[in-house]
DNA sequence: TCCAAAATAGAGTAAATACTCTAATAAAAA
DNA sequence: TTTTTATTAGAGTATTTACTCTATTTTGGA
C-alpha cells in the first residue's frame, strides 16, 4: 500500500489533469484522498512543492525510457519508434504539465530553473541519440550541419505538442492516435532515411 | 482615445500575457486601469466574458492574414512565409491564449465550443490554401493523398508551437527567432518544394 | 436647456484559498 | 514496557476573488 505522501503525488496528478492546476485547491486533494489538511501540509511544505515533486517523478520516468539501451546497441528505427511511444504515454500521465508548463514556472521560480536545467539535458542527450542513428547510417543527411539541429528540433515539438494539439481540436487520445503521432515524426525524418540501413 | 470597454480588452491581454490568467484578477485589471470594479462589471459580465471578447479579437485579426489576397493571386513561398510571419507575430500578442487554451477550455464551455468551430473552419481553410500551392505547382507531392494532411498539421503545429516551445527553453523572442520558425517549416515543406515554381 | 440613458465609483459580501496551530494518536526504538 | 518520533485530525484564519448593489456623474439627443 502506497504512503500517504505517494498517494498525495498520484491523486493531485489525476486531479491536475482532469481539472488543471488552478482549479484544484490543497483542500480539494486532500478531501478526495480522505486526509485532513493537516496531514497533506505536514507532507508538503506547499501547493508549488506538490508540483515540484510530481516534475520530478515525470523526469526520472522520462530518463529510464530515453537511456541508450546498451553501449552496442545498434541504433534501428523500431527501437526509435518504440520509445516515441513511451514518451507519448508518458505525456498523457502528466497531461497538465506539457499543457500549463510556463504558466507554472512563471508562478514558481523554483520550478522554472529546474525545468531548464533539465530540458538543456536533454537537448544535448537528444542530439547525442540522434547522432547514433547519423553514425549507424540510418539516417543520411546533406552537408549542412544545420539540418540536424532543426531535424531534431522539429521532431521534439511533434513529440511535445503532438497530444495537446489533439486536444485543443477536441480529439479524444487513443492508442490509434499515438501511432499517428509517431507516423508524423517519420514523415519529417522519411527524406533522410537511407533505406539501406535499419528496418523501417 | 479608445472606449473603456476596449481598454479593458488591451490591459487585460497584456496582463495576462505577463502573468497568467489565473494570477490576473478583475480587480486587478481595474486597479491598473484606474476605473473601479462596477464600472468593469458594467461592461464584461465576468472574467470569461473578457477572455472569449479577447478570443474574437484575435479571430478577427488572424483572418485578415489569412486571406487569400485576390482572386488572381498566384501562390508562391515569399507570400507565404509573410503569411506565417504574421501569424507568429499574433501569437506574440496573445501570448497567454496560446499557453493557456487547454486550460481555458475547460473552464469556459462557452469558450470551448466557440474555439472548436474556428478551429475546425481553419483547418479546412488551411487544406484549401494548401491547394493552392500544389495546382500552382510550387510543391509537388507523391502519389500518397494522406502526406498532404501530415504535411500541414506539421506546419500547423509547429506555427502554434515554436513561439511556446520557445519560451520552455528560456530563449526570449525576438525577430531573428521569428524567422527561425518559418525557416523549421521550411525544412519539413523543403523536401517536396518544386524548384521550378515560385520564388525562393 | 432638460432629461433619459450610459457610464462610473466605491463600499460591501459570500465563498474559497492556502496555510497554521495544537492536540491526539500510531509506530518505532530503546 | 516506556519513551520518543512520525503521522494525522481538524478547527481556525488572514487574504483574495469574483461579483453585486446603489448612488452619483456624464453624455448625447430632443
Amino acid at each position: 500500500m502506497l504512503k500517504t505522501k505517494e498517494k498525495v503525488l498520484e491523486t493531485a496528478t489525476l486531479m491536475f489533469n482532469q481539472e488543471g492546476t488552478s482549479s484544484v485547491s490543497t483542500n480539494h486533494i486532500a478531501s478526495r484522498l480522505g486526509i485532513s489538511t493537516g496531514n497533506l501540509y505536514y507532507h508538503f511544505k506547499n501547493k508549488e512543492e506538490i508540483i515540484r515533486s510530481i516534475f520530478e517523478k515525470m523526469v526520472q520516468e522520462w530518463d529510464i525510457v530515453w537511456q541508450v539501451p546498451s553501449s552496442d546497441w545498434q541504433p534501428n528505427l523500431v527501437d526509435l519508434k518504440a520509445i516515441i511511444r513511451q514518451t507519448f504515454q508518458l505525456q498523457l500521465k502528466y497531461q497538465f504539465f506539457y499543457r500549463e508548463l510556463i504558466v507554472l514556472m512563471k508562478i514558481d521560480p523554483l520550478l522554472k530553473d529546474r525545468h531548464q536545467k533539465i530540458q538543456a539535458q536533454r537537448m544535448t542527450e537528444q542530439k547525442r541519440f540522434f547522432q547514433h542513428f547519423i553514425n549507424g547510417d540510418v539516417l543520411r543527411l546533406p552537408h549542412d550541419e544545420a539540418i540536424i539541429d532543426t531535424l531534431l528540433t522539429i521532431s521534439w515539438m511533434i513529440n511535445n505538442y503532438w497530444l495537446a494539439f489533439l486536444e485543443t481540436n477536441n480529439e479524444d487520445i487513443s492508442a490509434d492516435k499515438i501511432e499517428q503521432g509517431i507516423q508524423l515524426i517519420m514523415t519529417v525524418l522519411e527524406p533522410y532515411i537511407n533505406r539501406d540501413g535499419g528496418i523501417t
